[in-house]
DNA sequence: CGACTTTGACCAGCGC
DNA sequence: GCGCTGGTCAAAGTCG
């Protein structure tokens, strides 16, 4: 197999398998050209038309490509246990505590009420560019003291009554990473991924024109779309139901956003793929089933 | 028309 | 009691 090197858009010198690894693992590649040295000539090169993966490293490529599918094995994802959490000063919550009072018992609480569970995750922008299997909706935003960005609330929207709730705020220390508490659990099973998207035409992440008035809440905004698998989820049985069992091996259902151009890129990259390597058609149709999911999220 | 975001108002806890 | 703060409500507007 002939092998060469690329300068890829990420810039970095990396062999042709390489170069598809890195492909797939930058959020922000260009799906341009790719431009390659062969010898000491420039060439351009556009994935999947060139695109020859090595058999010998196929099972390290699938690792990768499966590596967002799989949460233990996603790197973009930091679950972080609240109490393990050394938050910034500026981001330490109030201390929750039971409404002891309530003036007016005909109306609902609506305070800090005691939760039992709070997950906290760090993500950063570029990585929290995932798709939440749950859909949220935004019920309040709020300056926080002490920190420049302010806090998004969202809540459950996949059913009716649930309390789950996350909230989801920039770090102070370092704006590239988001701080999404998870509060609450949800009382409803595991939504299927379609039916978890109807009506939400909004949580388009790309090039949707934003609400007016976005201009500094475009984080939040964004982050909140992005995410996490919280651990609520992973130990949902229902999800289970929609793992995908693979040569004895299960993996979880994909819990990523994909881009556009990628999804576009797997549907051209299924031909190739079928061609060089029938026996695993069936991962093929794996990944062309994720991106038609994860798509879904964005089309 | 339904689901969404935005945003000001409201409520409750806390510290002084 | 008052002001500050975090969390939530709900009306208004947007979008497909």
């Amino acid at each position: 197999m002939e092998h060469w090197d690329c300068q890829a858009v990420t810039g970095e010198t990396c062999s042709n398998n390489d170069a598809f690894i890195s492909y797939m693992e930058n959020p922000e590649f260009s799906f341009g050209p790719l431009s390659f040295q062969h010898g000491d000539e420039d060439h351009l090169m556009s994935f999947p038309e060139v695109f020859e993966p090595n058999p010998n490293v196929l099972d390290g490529l699938m690792e990768e490509l499966y590596k967002p599918f799989c949460p233990e094995l996603n790197p973009y994802t930091i679950p972080v246990l609240e109490d393990h959490v050394e938050e910034p000063e500026c981001q330490k919550q109030q201390p929750l505590v039971v409404s002891g009072t309530n003036k007016d018992s005909t109306k609902p609480k609506r305070s800090r009420k005691k939760q039992q569970h709070r997950v906290v995750k760090h993500v950063t922008a570029d990585d929290g560019l995932q798709s939440d299997i749950w859909s949220w909706r935004k019920y309040g935003q709020k300056p926080i003291k002490g920190s420049p960005y302010p806090r998004s609330y969202y809540r459950c929207s996949s059913s009716k009554g649930c309390l789950a709730r996350k909230q989801v705020e920039r770090s102070c220390s370092d704006p590239r990473v988001f701080i999404i508490t998870y509060t609450a659990e949800h009382n409803h099973g595991h939504p299927s991924r379609r039916n978890s998207l109807a009506g939400s035409t909004r949580n388009k992440s790309s090039t949707v024109a934003k609400p007016k008035n976005l201009a500094d809440k475009n984080e939040p905004h964004e982050v909140a779309e992005s995410t996490v698998l919280s651990p609520a989820v992973i130990k949902d049985e229902s999800v289970k139901q929609e793992s995908i069992t693979m040569e004895g091996g299960k993996i979880l259902t994909p819990d990523i956003m994909l881009s556009d151009e990628l999804v576009e890129s797997f549907e051209g990259f299924g031909d190739l793929f079928v061609d060089q390597f029938p026996d695993l058609s069936h991962e093929l149709w794996f990944m062309n089933e994720s991106a038609t999911l994860t798509g879904g999220l964005l089309n």
